[in-house]
DNA sequence: TCGATATATCGAAGAAGGTCGATGCATCGA
DNA sequence: TCGATGCATCGACCTTCTTCGATATATCGA
């Protein structure tokens, strides 16, 4: 169920309308509020901090699972949700999955945030 | 349980170290992901587009249970949430609780966002 | 003082979310 | 070809969340 992946692929412009327009729909309200609670669970932040912060902004799984504290699944898991959100985007080399924060989507979140 | 009210109450500066911090910490973490999460769903933006496009940039509740289709208790429920949360704050006047956003609460977000 | 109004709180029901161990599926090295 | 490794998915369990109707509290108007 839930055939709301495209998060992003929107309408015109970057990504959102502001959070304070006027009158914001109620599917902008839907996508905005979809990509916050992305960022609404600790382990996510943290997760999003790593791989910004690894080398070459980008980590594995494996990198991550140690640092979290969390069993692998569960990495994988939080790591899908940040992915359904467009706020990270994942690369298969070799045995690895490679996690990177997707160029601008926080950028384009802090954005929906400022009403100017 | 969860005496984890005073989110904004914070260190020195205005609210958040930056989600793309080199190191953020598992505190830092847990008070951005709390603040994220009050922003996680669709009603509560909703809420906050609408409290801010009223007059005066403020609104009862009264003003909003009609707007958003749900019932009155729930209404206040979400905006107790987005209270705790430190985005939106209370006044009452007579019969009629006003909410208004918090000014710069949703900038520091922003700012949080962006690692610049 | 009394009824009406606005809001918060309570309790409950159903949905959604976080976590784990077990398992399946590729890919690599030997 | 085979075992080992890295990751995703599955199923389950428990917690948290969203929502409601019912109710309590406070304020206003008559």
């Amino acid at each position: 169920m839930k055939a709301d992946l495209p998060l992003l692929d929107d309408s015109s412009s970057v990504c959102c309308a502001p959070v304070l327009a006027p009158s914001l729909t109620e599917e902008e309200a839907v996508r905005l509020a979809a990509m916050f609670k992305a960022l609404g669970d600790p382990t996510r932040v943290r997760l999003l901090s790593l791989i910004a912060a690894a080398e070459g902004s980008e980590a594995c799984i494996c990198d991550l699972t140690e640092p979290v504290g969390l069993s692998q699944p569960t990495v994988s898991h939080h790591m899908k949700k940040l992915g359904d959100a467009g706020l990270v985007e994942r690369e298969q080399r070799g045995r690895w999955a490679f996690y990177r924060v997707v160029p601008g989507a926080l950028d384009h979140l802090a954005e929906a945030l400022t009403p100017r």
